[in-house]
DNA sequence: AATGGCATCAACCGCCGTATA
DNA sequence: GTATACGGCGGTTGATGCCAT
């Protein structure tokens, strides 16, 4: 255990107070985003600057939206995660009000299982199956699930079961972006279209200079 | 009611790319 | 051209609350 207390080079570390919170946020109104290493100097605070930095962009900045994500954020995350990777930040950049760590956070809680480690695997797993199963009794699993149409969503039960049972959900589920191939994942053919055909998908691509076309996709 | 395990979220760490002196 | 500082990013960890047993 690490523990909070006070960096070697002397900067507050841990939980942020209301007060540092009031600090930071009067500090950018005055001051703007940026020069981060110049905060402490300038508000009193004895935070380092990236910490500073982590502090406004994942919960003081205006404009972020808190709580649940909705299904249909989190079918953009799974498409575009199936797409770029780990690419959190620029998922980020397509869900307005949504933070890179809140992201990163959403798809290990719900997606990212560790392969060393089959007991919570196969126990987190078969939480979702039975989320699945509740669902599936007001057959509309996937339209509370990512907003899409039944015929565009090919994820069942039986293949999550599989998956679970096979201990393969990793491997599968979570590879590159160059290897992919992710039978449980479906293309999602209208909100691809509607992400391409608007200003969405391709205005958050001209930055990217990897991007691979997953198999699923092509096929 | 107690407790242990798990899920979730906030925050830190280390690395890398870029800007500047 | 090189060194240094800074900002950004992805990975990881710590704290806490909830839930099942």
């Amino acid at each position: 255990m690490r523990g909070w207390g006070v960096s070697e080079e002397g900067w507050r570390k841990g939980p942020w107070t209301s007060e540092e919170d009031k600090l930071l946020s009067e500090y950018v109104r005055v001051h703007g985003e940026g020069r981060w290493s110049s905060v402490s100097r300038c508000s009193g605070l004895n935070r380092s600057g990236k910490s500073c930095r982590l502090r406004w962009v994942n919960y003081l900045r205006p404009g972020l939206k808190r709580g649940q994500l909705s299904p249909q954020e989190e079918g953009i995350i799974i498409e575009l995660h199936a797409m770029w990777g780990n690419k959190w930040s620029a998922i980020a950049r397509c869900l307005p009000g949504r933070t890179d760590n809140e992201i990163k956070n959403y798809w290990r809680t719900h997606f990212k299982i560790k392969s060393n480690n089959k007991a919570p695997k196969a126990k987190c797993l078969k939480r979702d199956v039975h989320k699945i199963n509740k669902e599936d009794l007001h057959n509309n699993y996937d339209e509370q699930q990512f907003g899409l149409k039944t015929s565009q969503y090919q994820l069942h039960r039986q293949e999550l079961e599989s998956m679970c049972n096979n201990n393969i959900w990793e491997d599968q589920y979570a590879p590159t972006a160059t290897t992919i191939n992710v039978p449980a994942i479906p293309y999602y053919p209208s909100l691809c279209d509607s992400l391409i055909g608007d200003e969405g998908l391709w205005s958050c691509l001209w930055n990217l200079d990897d991007f691979h076309m997953p198999n699923y996709i092509v096929n």
